[in-house]
DNA sequence: TATGAATGAGGATTCATTCAT
DNA sequence: GATGAATGAATCCTCATTCAT
C-alpha cells in the first residue's frame, strides 16, 4: 500500500548508469562500447538500461547535458567574484583540475567526435560551447573595462582564445599519455597570462619581474 | 592476359582509396563509416578494397602514417629557414591553412578519438605527435638561444604550448561550424606571439630589458 | 574478366527466398517467423537475405505484389473468354484449386491479418483486392448485359459477393483442418450459381416473371 | 488488512482487461500488441495483468472462449424460434450487426490468424466453429424437413455455406475500409436467400414451378 | 492485491571480410 | 586484379514475465 515514490532511487541509478557509460566511452569510445558493457559496468541487466534511457544515443546526450549543467554552475560561480581577472584564474584552475583526469579528457574527445557526426549531439555540444564562451566573454568584457587585459583583443576574441586553450589542453591529455597536467600547469598558466596581458603595463614598468614566471 | 603490374596504377588506386576514406571519416567518423561506403566513394567494388588494405583499421593507420610523412616534410622545410622565428610563423600559417578545411579538422578529431581507444592507432598518432613536438622543440631551442623568445619557458614547453594551440585551433573548427579560421586568424597569431614574446615590439620600446633579444 | 550478369541467378534466389518465406509464414505466421528461419528454409545465411530484401516487411510486400501479378494474369485470361458466364465458372475453379492448398489459404489469412495492421501492406492488399473486384465487375457486367445473371444485383454487387465467397472459402480451409475443398466443391459452386441465376437458364426461359418478384 | 476478495471486482477487472486486449488486438494484432499496451489501455500496472491471466496467450484464449459463449447463447436463442427459417434470418441479422464494427471484424481476423499458428488457440477456435456449424445444421435440418430450403443441399452443407458467407462478410470488412455492411446488407441477404431457396416463399406461393427446376 | 523495476532471452539488421568466378 | 554475392558474428533494442515492496 505504502508506495514511497523512489525518485531518489531512480535518479541514483540513472546517475550510476551515466557514470558507467562515461567510464566505458572514455575507455573504448562511444560506438565501440556496447550497451551490454555499460550495463555490466553499472551492474544491471541489459534490458534494464532502457528503463532509464530510451537509447544508447540518449545516454551520450544526457552526458553532454549534464556537462553543460556543470559548466553553467561553474560559470555562475565566477560571476560572483569581485575581481574578474582573479575569477578567470580560478576558472582556469578548475579546468586544469578536470583535465587532470585522463578519463575526463578522453570522454571530452569522444563527445566532440560524436558531435561532429551526429547533428543532435552536435547541437547539444555547440549549445554548451556557446554557453561557455558567453560566460568567458562576460568575464573578459569586465576585465577589459577595468583595463586588466591588454588591448589588441575584444572580449569575444579573448573568450575564443581561452576556449581554444582549454580544448588544446584536453587534447594534449587525450593524445599524450606521458603528458602531465600538473607538470605543465605552468606552461598553460603562462600562455593564458601572456595572452591576456603580456607583462602588462604595470609589470613592464617594474621590469625585474620579467623572469618571475618560469 | 599479360598484366604487367603497374606499380603506379596500384599506388594511385591505393591513394584514391585513402582519399575516399578520409572524406568518409571526416563526414561520418571512423566506426560509422562502412567499408562499402569507402568503396563506393572510391569507385571500386567492395571486395577490391581488401587487395589494397588488409583491413579497415589498416586504412586509418595508413592515413595517420601519411599525415606523419606530410608533417615531417613540413617540419623539414622549416629547418632550412634562416630566421627560425620567421619559420615558426610560416609553420603556423601552414597550420592555419590546413585548419581552414573543415574536413581536415573533422578527420583530425576522428583520428584523435580513434587513437584514444585503439592502442595501435594511438601509437602511430603519438609517434607523429612526438615528431611534431621534436621539430618544434628544435625550432624553439634555436629561437631561445637567439633570445627571440622571452624567458619563462624552455624549448620543450614552447613546443608543447604551440602543439596545444594547434590542437585547440582544430578543435574550434571541428566544434563550432560558425568559426572562421580566417576571421580569427589574428586571435591565434596574437596568442602565439604573446606566448613567445609578450608585448613584442611595443614592449621592447618601453622595456628593452625584458625582451631585448628580439 | 567475363562477368556474366547473372540476372537469372539473382531472381532465382530471390524467388527461392520468397517461396521459403511463404512456407514459413503459412506455417507460423508473419511475426512469429524469424528471418533466420526463412534463411534456414531457403538454405542461405542470415545476412544474405538482406541482399535480396531490404527488410522482413519487404518480403511480405513482395509476396503480396507477386500474388497481385498472378491474379492479374488470371483475370486477363478471363477477358478472352467468349462466354463470360463460362469464364466466371473457370475462374471459380481456379480459385477452388488454389484453396485446395492449405498453405496457400493460411498464407492468405496471414497476409490479410498483416494488412489490417500495417498500412503499407494494407495498401498493397487493397490494391490487389480492388483489381480482383474490377475484373469480376467487368465480367459480371457482360453477363448481366447478356441476361445471364438474374436481376436483383448490379455488377459491382455481384463482384463483391463473389469476392466474399472466395474469402469465405479460404477462411474455411484455414480454420477447419477437416474441411475438404474437393468434398465441398459442389456447395460452393451451387452458392455461386444460385447467387447469379437461381434456377439458371431453364428458369429464365420458362419463367422470366420469377426475376422481378423478389 | 482484511480484504474480502470481491469476486465481482475480480471478474469486473478481468473483463476490463479482456476488453482492453480486444481493442488492442483489433488495432495492432496479437503479436505486435505488448502486454504493457494492454495494461495501459486497461488502466492497470504491467505486473498486475498477470494476476488475472497466466500469460498473454491466456488472454486471447479467454477472448476466444468468451466469443464461444456468446455464440452459444445466440444459437440457443435461435432454437426457441418457432419458425426456423425466420430464426436464420434473425441470426444473420445479428452477424451483420457484429460485422458492422470494424474492430470486431479485425479481431476475428486476428483470432483466425493466431488459430492457424497456435494449436491451442486453434483448438478453441475450431471448437467454436464446430459449435456454430452444429447450431446452423440443426436449424437447417429443421428448415429442410419443413421444405423451407430448396433441395440440392443437405443440412451440413447449408451450415457450411452459411459459415463461409459469414467468414466472407467479416473478411470484406477487414480488408476493405470502404466496405459498408449496411450498404451491402442487401447483397449478403440475397446471397443467403438464393442459396437456401432461390425465389423463396413468395415465389413458392406464386410460382411453385420455379423451385422444382434445380 | 497492486506496483513497476528488473530480468534476459530473442530478433531484425548491419558489416567487415572472404572467395568463387 | 576485379567483382559482388555470401558469410555469420555482433549489436541495439524489445518484451513477456517475475518479484520485492
Amino acid at each position: 500500500m505504502a508506495r514511497p515514490i523512489k525518485v531518489e532511487d531512480h535518479s541514483a541509478r540513472r546517475q550510476a548508469i551515466l557514470e558507467a557509460a562515461k567510464a566505458c566511452f572514455a575507455r573504448k569510445g562511444f560506438h565501440p562500447t556496447t550497451t551490454a558493457e555499460i550495463c555490466s559496468e553499472a551492474g544491471i541487466s541489459t534490458g534494464n538500461l532502457f528503463h532509464y534511457f530510451r537509447s544508447k544515443k540518449a545516454i551520450i546526450a544526457a552526458i553532454v547535458e549534464q556537462q553543460g549543467e556543470e559548466a553553467k554552475s561553474h560559470l555562475a560561480g565566477l560571476a560572483d567574484e569581485p575581481d574578474l581577472y582573479e575569477a578567470l584564474h580560478g576558472f582556469f584552475d578548475l579546468v586544469l583540475a578536470m583535465a587532470s583526469e585522463r578519463d575526463f579528457a578522453n570522454l571530452a574527445l569522444e563527445v566532440a567526435a560524436e558531435a561532429s557526426r551526429d547533428p543532435d549531439i552536435g547541437a547539444l555540444v555547440r549549445h554548451n560551447d556557446a554557453l561557455l564562451r558567453e560566460g568567458l566573454t562576460v568575464l573578459a568584457a569586465g576585465a577589459i573595462k577595468r583595463r586588466q587585459i591588454m588591448p589588441g583583443l575584444d572580449a569575444t576574441q579573448v573568450a575564443l582564445g581561452i576556449a581554444a586553450m582549454i580544448d588544446g589542453l584536453f587534447a594534449r591529455v587525450a593524445i599524450d599519455p606521458e603528458f602531465s597536467v600538473q607538470g605543465q600547469r605552468n606552461t598553460f598558466v603562462l600562455m593564458l597570462e601572456r595572452f591576456l596581458q603580456p607583462k602588462a603595463s604595470d609589470v613592464s614598468i617594474e621590469a625585474p619581474l620579467c623572469d618571475e614566471a618560469h
